[in-house]
DNA sequence: TCTAAGTGCGCG
DNA sequence: AAAGCGCGCACTTAGA
């Protein structure tokens, strides 16, 4: 798995003859590409069927090694800020470097390119190597590299969606459209909300504007938000919130969207490994993380193909009882509802009481019924609950907090740090010592969710880089059944079409499709495995397969 | 006319 | 206006 070596001879290409250079060496033998990023370098190889095994992905590596725990900065890493950039643009020249006997590859761009990317791969490996928790930062930082692959080869083959479903239920939903107006439907609510409103003239897509209409019909609300609204008893309340869903439907995921996003029978959303600040994947574009549940039914597998679902049950309470090594909490985990299982301990009543209890303890509920229950799973499960409370702490106290495998909060910033030191100023004003008392613990909470969120991201890194190897040993179905709009590299083989936390979608040959379903279930134990050892730790599956993506 | 900030809601 | 985390997007208004 060690990507350690030095560029030995070197090999200048013109852009066009990279992809048949990698794949020569690809066939050759087991070879990791020390590349800037995958994104740069990755969907030009795939246009062209080329698919690699492996990567180290040098952004995304600088990004983790830059802020971790534990990592001494003798090499200087911290201070080529250049790696936190944006990619530049594709170069015009591509330079392969072999490293040390041949055990990996390096493309790069020009040559001054190709010495900045080898320098800091040499940085980068000095890092890994002098670090407290070496083995752990390795391991993210190729989990990290073989999600950076997935993210592109996700876009590249995109997730397969029927226009015709989508607008049959955009048409059953929201009513034809008439002219250039809007949907019937749309159009019949706004009408009913304007007539029990006695305001003809209604604005209804103007927040301020609403407000206002609401007070003069006599809803004294203080938001138009749906929970608020709801709370009233008034006509206007049941048209106005059926209105509002179906305006959201209507212009996140209506007809413009379809035309924009839809190519080809394939959503193929930007994906953003490490988008967010907990190490979670972000999305850029067509709000790829945000498809209503509604909306899966235009989730549709090509024909002789079909998808494999499968989501972890209570991932992030799991984590937290494998990270924590609280075997009470773990022994509550076993089987199938975790939920349950924190029922039977005693601690609460109601398995509603268990989710809010544990999601309070996640996210730091101080109030409120969540609020009112820690204080049982305190009793019940203190190593767990130990955990997220000194994350908590040591938020509030402005230090950072790590993942299992490493990944550190930000630092408190600067104006976080004035806050509190204003505060502690013996002439500090009571409003002063409230507004820091309140980013205190907003602050905890941040840090008491990162280390949950955090280490459940990476187990999510670990299933989704196991099974894509899983499914490359997957023989792949004559071209005759091939599904082409998948593009080259994946139109005869099973492939990962979509990734959203805790789920995954696998666009599959139907002859396949056990195989794959088993694939599925080991690389998830296999992830489990490979984060926490023998600590018995369940993640148990939600698996379905069939020609839609939708869940019960 | 452009940008930033606020609101509300979709997902986990 | 979410008692409690993390996001992205559409739409609006305020401000330059």
């Amino acid at each position: 798995m060690d990507a350690t070596g030095a560029p030995g001879s070197t090999l200048t290409l013109a852009p066009a003859e990279l992809p048949h250079a990698v794949e020569a060496r690809e066939r050759a033998g087991a070879v990791r590409w020390v590349w800037s990023d995958a994104r740069t370098w990755y969907p030009r190889l795939l246009e062209r069927g080329v698919r690699v095994a492996r990567a180290w992905d040098l952004r995304l590596v600088h990004a983790l090694l830059r802020d971790a725990r534990g990592v001494s900065d003798d090499a200087g890493l911290r201070a080529h800020i250049e790696w936190d950039a944006a990619p530049p643009e594709a170069p015009s020249t591509e330079t392969l470097f072999d490293l040390d006997g041949g055990a990996g590859g390096a493309a790069s761009g020009p040559p001054e390119a190709a010495d900045a990317a080898m320098a800091e791969y040499r940085r980068q490996i000095a890092a890994l190597d002098a670090a407290d928790n070496a083995s752990a930062l390795r391991l993210l930082a190729t989990a990290e590299s073989a999600g950076a692959l997935i993210a592109v080869e996700m876009q590249t083959a995109g997730l397969p969606w029927s226009v015709a479903a989508h607008e049959r239920m955009l048409d059953d939903v929201l009513g034809v459209r008439r002219g250039g107006g809007m949907p019937e439907r749309i159009e019949k609510l706004a009408a009913d909300v304007r007539s029990a409103l006695g305001d003809p003239g209604a604005s209804l897509d103007s927040q301020p504007r609403l407000l206002r209409s609401l007070h003069r019909a006599g809803v004294l609300v203080e938001s138009t938000s749906r929970w608020e609204l709801a709370r009233h008893e008034h006509p206007v309340v049941a048209p106005l919130i059926a209105y509002k869903k179906l305006m959201r439907l209507y212009s996140a995921n209506g007809w413009a969207w379809l035309a924009e996003w839809v190519r080809d029978g394939r959503f193929r959303p930007v994906y953003v490994p490490a988008g967010v600040v907990t190490g979670r994947w972000a999305s850029s574009g067509g709000g790829a993380l945000q498809i209503p549940r509604a909306l899966r039914t235009a989730v549709r597998a090509d024909p002789g193909w079909t998808l494999v679902t499968a989501d972890v049950a209570q991932l992030e309470p799991r984590v937290l009882a494998a990270m924590s090594r609280d075997t009470a909490l773990a022994e509550a985990a076993s089987g199938r509802d975790l939920y349950a299982g924190v029922v039977e301990t005693g601690a609460v009543a109601s398995r509603a009481d268990a989710k809010l209890a544990m999601l309070g303890a996640m996210y730091g509920a101080t109030t409120g019924e969540s609020g009112r229950l820690l204080p049982r799973l305190r009793r019940t499960f203190p190593r767990a609950m130990a955990l997220v409370d000194d994350a908590a702490r040591i938020g509030e106290e402005g230090g950072v907090v790590s993942t299992w495998l490493g990944r550190t909060s930000p630092a408190a910033g600067e104006s976080w740090r004035a806050l509190q030191g204003l505060a502690s100023d013996a002439a500090a004003s009571g409003i002063d010592e409230t507004r820091a008392r309140r980013s205190a613990r907003d602050r905890g909470r941040f840090t008491r969710n990162f280390v949950v969120q955090g280490t459940a991201a990476e187990w999510a890194l670990a299933w989704l880089a196991d099974l894509r190897s899983r499914l490359a040993t997957i023989e792949p179905v004559d071209a005759e059944h091939a599904a082409p709009a998948s593009g080259p590299a994946f139109a005869r083989r099973p492939h990962l079409a979509f990734f959203l936390h805790d789920e995954i979608v696998v666009h599959t040959p139907v002859e396949h499709a056990e195989v794959v379903a088993e694939a599925v279930r080991e690389s998830a134990a296999s992830a489990g495995r490979l984060l926490f050892g023998t600590f018995p730790i369940d993640f148990p599956l939600d698996l379905r397969i069939g020609e839609t993506a939708e869940k019960d």
